[in-house]
RNA sequence: GGGCGCAUAGCUCAGCUGGUAGAGCAUCUGCCUUACAAGCAGGAGGUCAUAGGUUCGAGCCCUAUUGCGCCCACCA
């Protein structure tokens, strides 16, 4: 703490000491919760619900940050806020995580039984489940944690249960028997979105089968499954197919097992494919299931349930896939119907969680029906209702469900919603309830089963935007903040979530669950690779907040970055972070220094104001307008550089500087009032980057108002017409530029900043204003004195020359000045000026630029094209009188 | 096979509805100037992937080409 003035900025920017003390202090005064200010416009975001026992990576800090800038903006805005976390019960992959603990332990799931696991998930969720939140805390999200909810809570449990009835009283929701994704790994069905796609080298094997009733002839199919081969029913060909047109309807001898299949005709084949003859095995592939449905036929399963080898035939029952596979090729060799063997590469379908191959199955399963809802979600964003930024992901999603499939929802797990479908024992009767029905409705027996599957996780979370207010009860949270503003996403999850929550709020609410669904990329590393476990690459965010502060973490995210777009984390863009953060520190302790006397009552009278306050003023309120555009338009990296640009190359190397000589001049009355601009444009700028960089714009703030302030429910600077100096700005522009000139040549000369100069000025119109600012003018220009002249008369020979667009400026140098240097000096301030010139002159020489372009362009190239020429003479007669 | 995106300074990236290119980092020169050397001051560095086209005017719009990514489909 500093004795003289009371505050304790101090030293240089240390943000561990501050960060956690002031989110402490924030979340026990509240301020994270929404206003229920009933005559304030709602704004409201639901946080993507990471998974319960995750931890928190960059994409979560990136994910976060983003909302955290909407929400607290709107905040300091008036409106009232809501942002609602959560977690997600994650179905798979936590049931994997508590399967992989407990084997370590020497427990095995089915011995454990669904109740006793139940238990042991519950701890885990409980013991695990606080961490990303405490994660996301030191991130400085100011999520309302007191409205936090889990997906598998009891309201959203009940809102789940409630929406599934729904669907099923509609028929959407329909148990049946079809070809799924099963994984062997996990043990479960799985949905199409789940299934991404590999490429492996494979093998192509060529198979010959006899054709029946013809003497000596064969067909031979190329296939990458030989070991399906016993559950072939038929072989298919083109019909158009000319080599094999004559064998449509006849038969064929499947080897090994001996038996007659039909040849079929189906347009699926392709003929230019390996042999043009596909071998059907309904049971085991996507494609040749929908060719037995339409062909009417039969389906055989090759494999158990455990996928080995099923007992069709004894010599291979109980093999493992491959050990078969291999076995089967051996034998097919051996009769003589392999006929070659190719490699091959083509694309196998992997499980996305555990990357094991997905086999595709015939099951028992619960289905959504989609292509009714997948109706008012199309509408919902064509109409516009709910827009994607950037728009280009509307594409993704129109793609998604203009292709849909039936959603697989159920999956043989036990963490998570079991499916509320009661099998009457008796009758078989299916009974369908939010709540356990105590007898069958059809027989009344009371011996019914619950079905053992759950619920795809991502059926609970589709629902979250309003099923965390409380839906379908009507609460005061849902009546409020339903339907949500903004949604804040990676692309990577459009599919899986976006467009679930779409169709389902539609159908549930007949709503949009947003108005705005904000779209990110993906956090790379410095090589532009993916961050993941194998590669060993990930940052962990918490690390960087540790070592930087999160300010910084959050700032290099947003900084230099444009929505949708992947972006590479690099180590640089944090210490640049970091150098900002301590700048702004280094600038608030000069202000409060200077502040020390100055009484925060005082009302400042716009006529006292100086030009250099009008014109840091007139930017800052620029500024504030340009950043509402900006964020409000979703470009928060270019906003966060406008604000940087200002604080950083506006007021600290200018404003203050410029005002120095003011400050230290203690009588001055013209102090106060750069006291006062200080103060409020400090306080404004910190406000403008309070969304952005919360912790450290607090930490001052809360100095700047003697800690009975908080800078998180401020109001956000806002765009002042009285506030817009024009002219001051002009003029001071006009300074800064000839301040660069003066700064530039002395340079060139080699001039000790020591060496102090005279500055002499020839300008009619800047007289008064230079002499009213000689004092800046004098520190900045490294002068002693400063003379104004309105002709340029009695200029001494040995003076160097600076011209900008407006003002023309002689330094005379007693003894350094080389004539010949300063005339070579002066051609090439030419030349560049030449240079610029000539690009006016083509413009204006263009008789279509001046019959078609807009009447105030070319105005302003003529006026452009009239200074260039009074740079020119000006710089020729110096040289002339150099000569 | 279908779709989308990217290519701009040495590096990483901005660039809104077309008006003649910017930032950070790196680099060069000079400075410990009483907020800040994590700094200050001043520089240098780009025929905006290529070739056409539209336009008075193109980094931006259109067409083609090349290279690199991503998503979807799933041909055994």
């Amino acid at each position: 703490m500093c004795e003289k003035c009371n505050h304790n900025l101090e030293g240089k920017y240390t943000p561990q000491e501050f960060e956690d003390e002031i989110y402490n202090e924030w979340e026990k005064n509240g301020y994270f919760k929404p206003s229920m200010d009933k005559t304030k416009e709602s704004y409201c975001i639901m946080m993507p619900p990471p998974n319960v026992t995750g931890k928190l990576h960059m994409g979560h800090a990136l994910d976060g940050t983003l909302q955290d800038i909407l929400i607290r903006y709107k905040r300091m805005q008036g409106y009232n806020t809501l942002w609602l976390p959560g977690t997600d019960h994650a179905a798979i992959s936590t049931e994997v995580k508590i399967i992989e603990k407990l084997s370590k332990e020497g427990i095995n799931k089915l011995d454990l039984g669904r109740e006793k696991f139940l238990e042991k998930a519950w701890e885990w969720t409980e013991e695990y489940g606080g961490t990303i939140v405490k994660q996301q805390k030191k991130l400085g999200c100011s999520a309302d944690w007191e409205r936090s909810r889990f997906t598998m809570d009891e309201g959203l449990s009940n809102a789940v249960l409630t929406v599934f009835k729904k669907l099923y009283d509609k028929g959407y929701i329909y148990k049946g028997k079809r070809m799924i994704n099963w994984c062997p790994c996990c043990n479960t069905s799985i949905s199409d979105a789940e299934v991404e796609y590999e490429e492996e080298p494979t093998k192509l094997w060529h198979i010959r089968y006899k054709i029946v009733g013809e003497e000596d002839r064969y067909l031979t199919v190329a296939t990458t499954r030989p070991e399906t081969m016993l559950g072939d029913t038929a072989v298919a060909v083109h019909p158009d197919d000319e080599r094999y047109k004559d064998i449509i309807g006849k038969k064929c001898i499947l080897p090994i097992m001996n038996k007659e299949i039909p040849i079929i005709a189906d347009e699926f084949v392709e003929m230019e494919f390996g042999t043009g003859c596909v071998k059907i095995t309904p049971a085991h592939d996507p494609n040749d299931y929908q060719a037995g449905i339409k062909h009417n036929l039969e389906i055989i399963e090759v494999f158990d349930e455990d996928f080995k080898m099923g007992d069709l035939l004894e010599k291979y029952k109980g093999m493992d896939l491959y050990e078969a596979r291999e076995k089967i090729v051996e034998e097919l060799k051996e009769i003589g119907s392999l006929v070659k063997i190719e490699d091959y590469t083509h694309n196998v379908a992997k499980h996305d969680r555990c990357k094991a191959t997905i086999e595709p199955k015939v099951s028992m399963q619960w289905f959504v029906k989609m292509t009714e809802m997948a109706k008012p979600a199309i509408e919902a964003v064509k109409d516009g209702t709910t827009k994607f930024v950037p728009k280009k992901f509307e594409a993704t999603y129109f793609n998604w469900l203009n292709n849909i499939q039936d959603w697989c929802i159920s999956r043989q797990l036990w963490w998570g919603h079991q499916i509320p479908a009661y099998y009457c024992d008796e009758c078989g009767e299916v009974n369908v309830d939010v709540k356990a029905p105590e007898k069958c409705s059809k027989c009344g027996s009371i011996k019914l089963t619950q079905d053992p599957d759950t619920l795809d996780t991502w059926f609970s979370s589709a629902l979250w935007p309003f099923s965390t207010l409380g839906w379908p009860e009507k609460t005061e949270d849902f009546e409020t903040f339903y339907p949500t503003n903004t949604l804040v996403t990676g692309y990577d999850i459009i599919f899986f979530w976006v467009v679930r929550m779409m169709f389902s709020a539609l159908e549930q609410t007949g709503e949009v669950p947003f108005k705005d669904i904000f779209i990110h990329g993906i956090v790379r590393d410095s090589l532009g690779r993916k961050m993941s476990k194998s590669l060993g690459n990930g940052i962990d965010p918490l690390e960087i907040i540790e070592k930087y502060g999160a300010d910084s973490l959050r700032f290099s995210l947003i900084s230099g970055t444009s929505s949708g777009n992947d972006m590479r984390f690099l180590p640089e863009k944090i210490e640049a972070a970091g150098n900002f953060a301590n700048k702004i520190w280094n600038a608030a302790k000069f202000v409060l220094m200077n502040l020390e006397d100055y009484d925060e009552n005082y009302e400042i009278d716009y006529n006292n104001l100086k030009e250099e306050d009008k014109w840091i003023l007139s930017k800052l309120n620029t500024l504030a307008k340009e950043v509402e555009i900006n964020i409000n338009n979703y470009d928060l990296g270019v906003a966060i550089d406008k604000i940087q640009g200002f604080i950083w190359n506006e007021f600290c190397d200018w404003y203050i500087e410029i005002v120095k000589t003011r400050l230290y001049a203690k009588e001055d009355a013209s102090r106060t009032v750069a006291q006062y601009v200080l103060n409020k444009v400090l306080g404004d700028s910190l406000k403008l980057l309070h969304p952005f960089m919360p912790f450290v714009t607090e930490k001052i703030y809360k100095q700047l108002y003697n800690n009975d302030k908080t800078i998180m429910i401020a109001s956000y600077p806002k765009y002042i017409k009285e506030l817009d100096f024009k002219d001051a700005e002009k003029n001071i522009e006009q300074i800064k530029e000839a301040i660069v000139g003066i700064r530039n040549v002395r340079t060139k000369m080699n001039v000790h900043p020591a060496k102090k100069s005279t500055l002499i000025f020839i300008t009619k119109e800047y007289g008064t204003f230079i002499q009213d600012s000689a004092e800046f003018i004098k520190k900045l220009g490294f002068a002693e004195n400063i003379e104004i002249r309105e002709e340029r008369i009695d200029i001494p020979k040995n003076a160097v020359n600076v011209v900008t667009s407006e003002l023309e400026i002689f330094i005379p140098f007693e003894d350094l000045v080389d004539i010949k240097e300063e005339i070579a000096r002066l051609e090439k301030e030419k030349e560049k000026i030449l240079v610029e010139k000539a690009k006016t002159d083509k413009m204006l020489s263009s008789e279509g630029f001046i019959a078609k372009a807009p009447p105030a362009k070319v105005e302003e190239e003529r006026q452009k094209l009239v200074k260039f020429n009074e740079m020119i003479e000006t710089i020729d007669e110096r040289i002339k009188g150099l000569k």
